[in-house]
DNA sequence: AAAACGGGCAACCGCCCCAAA
DNA sequence: GTTTGGGGCGGTTGCCCGTTT
């Protein structure tokens, strides 16, 4: 497991698990000295580590004002909703979790959350045929800034009234971008109707997740 | 009891950005 | 304007451990 490379310089580098003594060392010194430029002090530490490695584990485990412990129902919803807007962006999620670091919500999304939307989706795909696509497919700026000429997928939201609201303001915001850009009436129909065309897409939808929203939420996390 | 399997999570990797030289 | 080094970030890997067969 814990394994040792060396670099031509003949500079031992330690890989895998930190040790107890490494932790203790790390933080003494940040104690003492405080967080400055890793690499050095990596070295200056007597840490046989990379300077990326030691700010890894400083900010996602040592730091003292690290949260440990279940992610909350309301840390869930939160996720979910900031995700909805922003994607995987898990540093900018994270800053809204006090305490909750960028790894630990990524984790948490693809082990967790992922696994249950692969449910949900089983689920529909069981219970209402046809549906299934119309539900994964919705505009990818709604959650990533993504081109509003392309659909992809994305994947079902129980929190409709963040999630729609969220869904709204992207619709907005891209149908004010393409007003700038066009240069052609002709053009800015055309993005209107798109536009609007997405508009009742997700008015189904929510119609559609409210009316089988009691069976959602039967589903464990 | 033991092997197989799967989930959770810490840690690493590689890319990108930015500031300083 | 170019190079270089540090830091930040998202994606991926691999180990540990509990559960299932």
């Amino acid at each position: 497991m814990e394994k040792i490379s060396s670099s031509p310089q003949d500079v031992e580098i330690r890989k895998g698990p930190w040790t107890m003594e490494e932790d203790l060392i790390l933080i003494n010194y940040i104690a003492d000295h405080g967080e400055g430029v890793w690499n050095t002090l990596a070295k200056s530490a007597g840490l046989k580590r990379t300077g990326k490695s030691c700010r890894l584990r400083w900010l996602n485990y040592l730091r003292p004002d690290v949260r440990r412990g279940n992610i909350t129902t309301e840390e869930q919803l939160l996720i979910m909703e900031l995700h909805a807007k922003w994607g995987n962006r898990w540093s900018k999620i994270a800053k809204h979790l006090p305490g909750r670091t960028d790894n630990e919500i990524k984790n948490y999304w693809r082990t967790k959350i992922q696994k249950h939307m692969k449910q949900t989706n089983s689920f529909y795909e069981q219970t209402s045929s046809g549906h299934t696509s119309q539900m994964n497919m919705i505009p990818p700026q709604a959650c990533n800034g993504g081109n509003p000429m392309e659909l992809s997928y994305y994947p079902p939201c129980e929190n409709t009234t963040n999630f729609s609201t969220s869904f709204a303001t992207a619709i907005n915001e891209n149908t004010s971008r393409l007003n700038d850009t066009s240069t052609t009436m002709v053009n800015q129909c055309s993005m209107h109707l798109l536009a609007l065309g997405y508009t009742s897409m997700w008015l189904f939808v929510v119609a559609f997740t409210q009316q089988h929203f009691a069976a959602l939420v039967s589903l464990r996390w």
